[in-house]
DNA sequence: TGTACATCAGTGAACGCGCGTTCACTGATGTAC
DNA sequence: TGTACATCAGTGAACGCGCGTTCACTGATGTAC
């Protein structure tokens, strides 16, 4: 059966959402094509009438991935970037699915080209608006918030993804982890 | 034809040298046990008299890496907490195959948890080693040292995982995230 | 020490399975008159 | 405005392929006598 246009597009939506969370929760080369259709509702066969391949939805997916993140990063800085970084490095954002695709993509970037250009887009607006926000809270010059900033998104980066990688075999590990690097602003 | 117990020993070392290097570039799932077989020079299906399943051998290979990786870093800290921290944020480190399985295999981990009991171990000897080296250079505190010790590692791995992430398609952003987080130490 | 036999690392074909992708088909939508 | 037809999102079976794994076989090694 056809369709109504704004049905398909809204269905196109839904799959891009799906796949967002599935990808960055499990990796893309882990998730099917039939799963990420299957958990949005459909069969598998029709997925070719919205996407040329499967690297097209991984690159619009993370490209959708970067846009949603990015509003969350905007509504927790303006809360104080204190209260960001502490959000960020929670048990929740560690234990749930989805979250940060700096986090959960990184690793997938590196080894899929074809997501690399997404990524880069999403990670220097992430740091502008860290530069900005570190500004705000003293930090002189543009150059140094800028530094400042790609440091403090490695860090959080970094203990965010190997508090997860220690999560089920040493708990405690990974909650000092994160502990730990909730002092990179204060 | 049967083998001597020494070569046979020989070949199980050489498929796990390059079942490591092989995760550590390409990741576990992207790496065949007929690719890893072939690298070291035999016919898959041999495979099965060294190891019970791919999961055992991805164990043994986390396992593996971390040992090494920890001479190397020994050896690194041996010329100085600065000279290590500044190869390991290297453009060598990040281009190379293989490298720290820590930035390499941290989403791996977090994905199979059968490989977290030896990613635990291998980041617990990194911290300790760390946390000795932070109190040489003057930290104080065995408790502050370790706390400066997870934050550097976090921050390192962080930076080398986002610079991979970004290399190809913005090589200028990737060397400026290495060049940051050189500062995290001096 | 020499011989006869059991062991088992390595070979290469074969298996079942899930994957990404293709395709003929359906029928409501959207359009041309 | 009503009708007849083309479009195309969604269905579900099928494809070719590579994967992890199994297996019968080989023949040098290691061992029992």
């Amino acid at each position: 059966m056809k369709i109504s246009k704004q049905q398909a597009a809204a269905n196109r939506e839904q799959i891009l959402t799906i796949a967002s969370e599935l990808f960055r929760a499990r990796g893309i080369d882990n998730v099917s094509i039939a799963e990420v259709m299957d958990a949005a509702g459909f069969t598998h066969g029709g997925f070719y009438n919205h996407f040329v391949d499967k690297g097209a939805l991984a690159r619009e997916a993370c490209t959708a991935a970067f846009a949603r993140a990015l509003e969350s990063v905007r509504e927790g800085l303006a809360a104080g970037l204190e209260h960001y970084v502490k959000s960020y490095l929670s048990a929740a954002h560690r234990d749930g699915e989805g979250g940060c695709p700096m986090a959960a993509l990184a690793s997938d970037a590196a080894r899929h080209d074809e997501l690399q250009p997404g990524f880069a887009d999403g990670l220097v607006s992430t740091l502008e608006l860290l530069t900005e926000a570190l500004r705000r809270s003293g930090v002189t010059g543009r150059a140094a918030a800028r530094m400042r900033a790609m440091r403090l998104v490695s860090e959080m980066v970094g203990a965010l993804i190997l508090a997860r990688a220690v999560r089920l075999s040493a708990p405690q590990l990974s909650n000092e982890l994160l502990r730990a690097s909730r002092q990179a602003v204060q």
